[in-house]
DNA sequence: AGATTATCTGAACATGCGTTCAATACAATA
DNA sequence: TATTGTATTGAACGCATGTTCAGATAATCT
């Protein structure tokens, strides 16, 4: 047996890429097998190394893909104008696109510690972009006198924290929608950087 | 070769709490083998199952102690008194207490996944007795009308989120001292929930 | 001093790991 | 239909894993 009826490198490459995220999300990097993500793509392990040079690049690969996907969806829905309306984008923004990827979320601030030094810096530098969209934001209200913030970067990241915690406890179903929860968000955030 | 001069269990049974709890959180829990336990330990890997029955128990143990820690400080440090002044207290409490132990909190939202079943649940259980803590408070202040929660249950998560998100980005002799830190929380806060 | 108990070693167990590669079967092209 | 290139298998590599245990030494007790 070798090649398998209907195989395509179109078709396996995103399966793989698909489990090895639903799997690294579930049970930590270390604790996943090559064997276990070929199993669930229904392939030996062998087959990986046609799409991926080892194991750590698969990682990267998916956290480079998500700050990527995260950096471009922002940029075309900021909405631009006064400080206020862009900060409350920015809010529903993030818990949206949070919400609709909760695996890759979760992979992306917590095994950045499985990659190397060179493949850590460059996901760090893209969340610092990330960080910074959000930081100008802010100093932009500052400087209009609609906000008050005595220290712009910290309240970046306290709102960036507070934001992303939604993916910890939110669940699909449950008693409130999406928006809902943007709202309740928005409410906090709006109040905690008010002048 | 065996016992080794000056061995005592009362000395070596905390150096491979500590070292676990060290190696666990820089590395994953996954990632960090028995031997490398031991090593750090100057013992060898057959010593450490005197001090636990096995690997996930001893993880176990670590998040058991640090959330029985946790429960017990806050007890100990609640102030009482009018829900304002509570809830300052419990903010420079929280973000005060988690950095002095930034291990044994990363290691307690990380590695959860690894427990089984009956110890997830256990752990949960403080978890959220803890939040009830926070819940409490808010839920007294917004009966005073000192505070405006559309919803008490998701601002007492957001709360959490947002001071358990400084062990991320705070590091000693940085440019902010701890006392700093707590003021800039303590001003988003108290203005995200003012009425 | 002698007996007992607590502590640790070092080797062993079966199992699983990431990765490589020759062989092979299918898909695409001509 | 013949040929070339792509996708995959399955076995193998050396090494690491969690855990157990008989044997050995140090500390403690009588």
């Amino acid at each position: 047996m070798a090649r398998k009826t209907g195989s395509h490198s179109e078709i396996t490459g995103p399966r793989i890429r698909d489990a090895a995220l639903k799997l690294f999300a579930r049970h930590g990097f270390a604790a996943v097998s090559m064997r276990q993500i070929a199993a669930e793509v229904g392939v030996q392990a062998g087959a990986l190394y046609l799409y991926t040079p080892d194991k750590e690049t698969l990682l990267f690969d998916l956290l480079k893909a998500h700050m990527d996907d995260l950096l471009a969806a922002w940029d075309a829905d900021d909405p631009g104008g006064a400080p206020v309306a862009r900060l409350e984008g920015f809010v529903r923004f993030h818990i949206r696109f949070n919400l609709e990827r909760p695996d890759a979320v979760f992979l992306s601030y917590m095994e950045l510690r499985n990659l190397g030094a060179a493949n850590f810096a460059a996901i760090e530098a893209l969340r610092k972009t990330y960080e910074t969209r959000l930081e100008t934001i802010l100093r932009d209200g500052q400087g209009a006198g609609v906000f008050a913030l005595p220290d712009t970067k910290i309240a970046t990241l306290a709102i960036i924290a507070m934001l992303t915690g939604v993916n910890t406890w939110y669940r699909e179903g449950g008693r409130l929608s999406r928006a809902a929860v943007g709202d309740l968000y928005w409410d906090m955030v709006r109040k905690s950087v008010a002048a």
